[in-house]
This record gives C-alpha cells, structure tokens and sequence, in this order.
DNA sequence: TATGAATGAGGGTTCATTCAT
DNA sequence: AATGAATGAACCCTCATTCAT
C-alpha cells in the first residue's frame, strides 16, 4: 500500500531536505515541484508518490522543522542543579544552531506568512511555541522555587526570552554584517536573567 | 490650472491601501493584481498606469509601510526630561497601534522572507531597522548621560527593546489568544528598564 | 460634422506621417496608438478623432504611400521621343527614392503579410500593381510600336520590370551592405531592355 | 532503450507544420499559441516544452522553411554539360512548388517586415539569400567559362534572377488571378537567359 | 478640438498535477 | 517505484478604445 518502509525511510527526508534548500532559497513558490526533484535527484512524479501535493510537501517540511526538539531544556528540568548557567549554556547552543542555519530563517518567515491563512499551519505554530513557553516556564519556575531567582511571573521570562531571541533572529537576519549578533543575543538574555536574579 | 484634480495623489493612495488589505488577506502570490484592483474598486489596467508591475506595487507598499516615521522618538531626544516615563508610554502607544493592526503582521512576514532573496527589500528593510536601532540608542543614551540609567551600552538595550518588541510580535501573531499580549509587551519592556535604571 | 477641413488637412498628414515613421520602426502590432500618437505630438484620443481605428490608420497609410504617382511614367507616353532613354530615367529616379527611403520598406512587407488576409488590403496592392503594369506596359508597347524594340510581348517586360525592381528591393533591404544595389538595379534593367532593343 | 521512443524528433516537426499552417493564416501576431497549439493537435503547454516562447518558434519557423536547400543548383555545378537547360528545368521545379505553397507565401513577407527590427532573422535571411547568390553566381559563371554565355558579369545575373523569381512572387502572391504567374515567371528567365546566350 | 485616465478583453507564459509507460 | 510528457487553469501584463472634462 504506501511505499516500501526502506525505501521511504530514505525518500521521505531526502525530499523534505531537499524542499528544505529549495523553499530556503527561492521561496515557497518560486520554488517549483521541478526544482525540489532537481535538488532532491529525483523525478517530480516521484514527489507525488510521498507527498499529496505541494502544501503537503510545504506543511512537512514545517513539521520537520520543528521536530529538532526541546530535549537540553527538559534535561535542565531534571537536574539538581543552579538554572542559569545551564539556561546561558543552552541559549550558546542555540545561537550556535542559528549561526550555521542562517540561510533557513527566510522559510521560517514564509511560514509566519502562511499561518495567518492556512490553519494547519497556525496550529502547528501556536503548539510549538506553546510548548517552547511551557518548558522555558518550568525551568524559570525551577529557579524562582529554587531561591535562584526574583518570585516574578515565569511566564513573563520565560516569553521574554523567546522574543529575544525570535526578535534578535529578526535583526540578524535583515542586517546580518551590521552587529556581532551572537554575542548580542547572549548578552541580552543575560541582561535579563541578571535583573531576575537574587 | 487642469480641468481634473491631480488623480494621481488620490489614486496610489488609494491603490496601496487596497493592496495592503488584499496583500494581508492573501499573501503576495494568492493575491492577484485584479483582487487587488477589485479591493480598490478599480480596473485592473488602471493599477498599470501608477505602478510599473506588481513587484513595483509590492516594494511600494513597503515603503508605505514604513513611513509611518520615528516621530515620537525623536521628540524625547528634544525634551529635557526624564526618559523613561516617555519610553514606556511611547510602547503603549506602539502596542495600541499592534493591536489593530494585527491584520497587517503577516505582510510584515511576507517582507521578511522576500529579503532573503530581493535586494532592494533588504536594504529597506535593513534602512529602516538601523534608524530604528539609531534613534533608540540616542534615547538609551540620553538616559545614560542623564544619569537615569546605569552605565551600560545603549546599542544593548537599544536592541533588545527592538527585539523584544519584534519577538513578541511573532508570538503575538501565532497565538493571538493565548496570552494579553499589550500587557505583556509593556511587562517585558518595563522589567528591561527596571533592571538597567539606577 | 468633420473636423474644420484646415485642420483636418493639417492634422490628417501629421498623423499618416508619424504613423509611417512608428510603423516603420516598429512594426504594425508593436506599435501601439501611443507610440504614433507621441510621433505626431498629439494625444491618444486626438488620433480617434481622424480615423476610425488602429486598422483605418493602417489602410491610410497604405493609401498615403501609394499615392506618389506614376507621373513621370504618364509623360513618357505623351513625349514623341524614344523610349529607352527616359524608362532608365526613371527607373534611376526610382532607385534614388528607393536609397532614400529604405526604412519605410520594413512597412510595405507589412502590408504585403497583410494582404493575404485582409480584402481591402489587397484590393488596394492588386489596384496599385494593375496600374503599374498597364502604364509600364503602354510604355513598352509605344517602344514597340515606335519601331524601338523588338515584338515581344509587352506584358512580359513590363512584369519583368516590375519584378525585378520588387525583387531587387528584398535584396537590397535584407542585404543592405553586400552590394552596390542601385547600380546593380540599374544593370539589370539596362540587361533586359538592352536584350529587347532592336 | 526507454520506452517510450524519442518524441522530440516526431513533436518539433509536428508543431512547426502547424506553426506555418497557422502563422501562414492569422499571421505571427494575430496566431495565438493556442491557435497554434490546436492546429498541432497538443495543448498550449505543451508547446513550450519544445519551444521557449513564440519567439524561438517564429525563428524556427524560419530555420526550417529555409532548410529546404539547393540540392539542385549544386547538383548543376557537378554535371559536365550545358548549364542553361538545367537553370530552366530548375527555375520550372521552383515555380511548381511555388505553385504549390502559396498559402505560406504570406509568411516569407512577415519575415522581410520582422528583419527590420530583428537582428537574428535579418542574419538568417542574409545568409540565406547570400548562400542563394553565391550558387547561382557560380552556375552562371560555369556557363560563362564553358563558352555558353557572353563574358558577363555573373554577380549581376544572378541578382537578376533572383530578383525576377522573388519580385513575380510578390506580383503573383497580390493578383493571383491576373496572370499565369507559373508562364511569365519562365519566360521573363528565358528571357534573361536568352540575352546573355552565345 | 483635444486630452489622458480608465477600462477589460486578450494572449503569452508558468507550473502543479496526472498518468501511461 | 520511478519517470517525464502532457495538460490546462491561472495570472501578469498590454493596449485599443472610450468618454468625461
């Protein structure tokens, strides 16, 4: 019934890479089904054998874009340990993960684009970030009931640092040669959990 | 002197909007030039005779979009007063302003993934993004100098409120309902304040 | 009802000419109403005042072009000189126009591509060619007659004059640089008329 | 070797049949693609993953019609005998597929008017005609050098025929009926021919 | 008479999708 | 499973023509 198990285990992320450096460089619809097989070494026929169509192919790629995982921070949730060196190490990592993926972020903003009509999309979105807030709130949380930092809203943190880091993405991506974007991006969350802290 | 009035003045205005509207609703590739003639309640040739393309019409609509200016900015760098009450009331306004536009963000969006592969939207983009960061700083400055804030780098905390901002946005727009989002954009900022003022 | 006639016999000239300039330039379809309306320093609109349409334009200027005359062919028949000498003549005249006018030739394979399709077109070629044989016919004829040229059939000559003006002409236009084509238009007459003189 | 046996080499000619079918009828711009499209039998897509645009299948047009060769005049060149029964046999076989193909003829004079203003077709028609005059230059300068005809200047011969060939064309292509073009258009050349004889 | 803003039908071109092989 | 030729709906843009001024 649906392609061998093997060989769509193979496909299936090809393809979704491939649509991944397509749509990054020309754009959700620039990017032709033609040029995702051309990427992908593939025929555009074959794309239709693991994708319904193009929005499916489009909504795929999102899922696997949000599938890296929140796995450093629920780990920070489970150690006895002091919260900030460890939420510092994990914001390091993620501009680290930003530095190398620059050319991705233009997907990202089509798919904020997209989501403002297409539900599917909005949807995935709001779970992502949902989720994204509910763990940063739980590790702010940790440390404010660990005597770590200030009795404030966690949620407010917690969301505070997210709009760091989405808005600094904003600014490093329009003007990337303008700042040392990086060390800003940590300079500022650890501005903020500066004023958080006891 | 000439029998009609200058069309023209009545006419891009005119046409801008409609395409703003249109351009909100369906995004840049859905929105045909005649949805957006028919928004305007104008023929589609008509729309040919103020703007070269469509492309044209899209990088203007930009422009317009951002022409909005810096004017209260620039008025707390004339003042001789304390600057962060002027601050915090100049991002109410800012998210008053947010909240009923919300319609428009995901244009914003579309923006930013074109830069990614459109010259001349990145330099607008990236233009309008340092005269924002510029006067921002010059007012972070002031307070510095004023001795109302602590001795930090302004081009910081000039970045940081812009991105907070921006970020917040994002999280704003995908999830409109999860949260009060002006509330928050004001909290955020504030506890960004607080935490920089002597 | 009609345009005030000194106006009109003003304006009418004015627009046929630049009408044969753009068309000349351009090409029939590639020149649009405003082109030529530019040429004559005139406005769209003014055009439609002093011919119908686009098409009415077109056979008016075919009209126009084919209105020089056959003059000089006209008095050959009333002098009671030999023949010979003033035919080549003529056809250098002819040659001379044809060098200064090469750029309208573009406009006569127009019409010519026309014909096939269009019945006025054509009843005017056929007309303007019908004539031209005749007159050049009765002209062979009087040679003939006159005891100047063998008895062919003056039919044949003067079609092949005709022809070989007309033939020399695709040459000439396609080519312009391979030869020294008034010279050669000459030759080739002289060849012909040589070869039937007695 | 694949399966499907190359539909290239059966679709180009197909859609360049079709393409002077119906150029030949509507002319270059009045013939839509689709018109074109309908006449080959395919869809209007399809066109395009043969040719780039209606331009590149205008100048293949022409490519191809030109194609046709000058197998016989080369063939003149080989024999060891007299040249002007051979020119006149040829000039006969000419006429006939002129006969023949009058409904195209129309398109030959869409092309003289494109050469104007498009340098590849006035390169091509250039060649053409050059390569056209070069073979009859030299059958008719074999015809000199065998003794069969006076010491003439070959050049200007040639010319003349083909001047007298395309110049009857165009008489015959805008008064059909007048004449029998296929007669005059041999005896204007024997004509020619008979002049120069010895 | 003259203008030029406005119209909208029409055509070139692209590309997601299908399907015979 | 894989291909790629074929399709045709959709859309950008042009321009002849009209008409209010």
């Amino acid at each position: 019934m649906s392609p061998r198990p093997n060989v769509s285990a193979t496909r299936i992320p090809q393809i979704l890479n491939a649509a991944m450096i397509t749509f990054a460089e020309k754009g959700f619809h620039q990017a032709t089904m033609e040029d995702v097989a051309n990427e992908a070494g593939l025929s555009k026929g074959t794309l239709y054998l693991y994708f319904k169509n193009k929005d499916d192919l489009i909504h795929s790629v999102l899922q696997a874009s949000l599938e890296e995982g929140f796995g450093e921070l629920e780990q920070i949730l489970q150690l006895d340990e002091l919260v900030k060196p460890h939420l510092l190490k994990w914001l390091e990592a993620l501009t680290l993960r930003m530095e190398t993926s620059t050319i991705y972020l233009s997907i990202g903003y089509e798919f904020y684009a997209l989501a403002s009509r297409d539900e599917q999309v909005r949807q995935t979105l709001q779970a992502y970030f949902a989720k994204y807030r509910a763990l940063l709130h739980a590790v702010i949380k940790k440390g404010v009931d660990q005597g770590e930092f200030k009795s404030i809203d966690p949620q407010v943190v917690a969301i505070a640092m997210i709009a760091l880091f989405e808005g600094i993405n904003v600014l490093w991506y329009t003007s990337p040669n303008e700042q040392d974007w990086a060390t800003i991006c940590v300079q500022t969350n650890h501005l903020l959990l500066d004023s958080i802290s006891l």
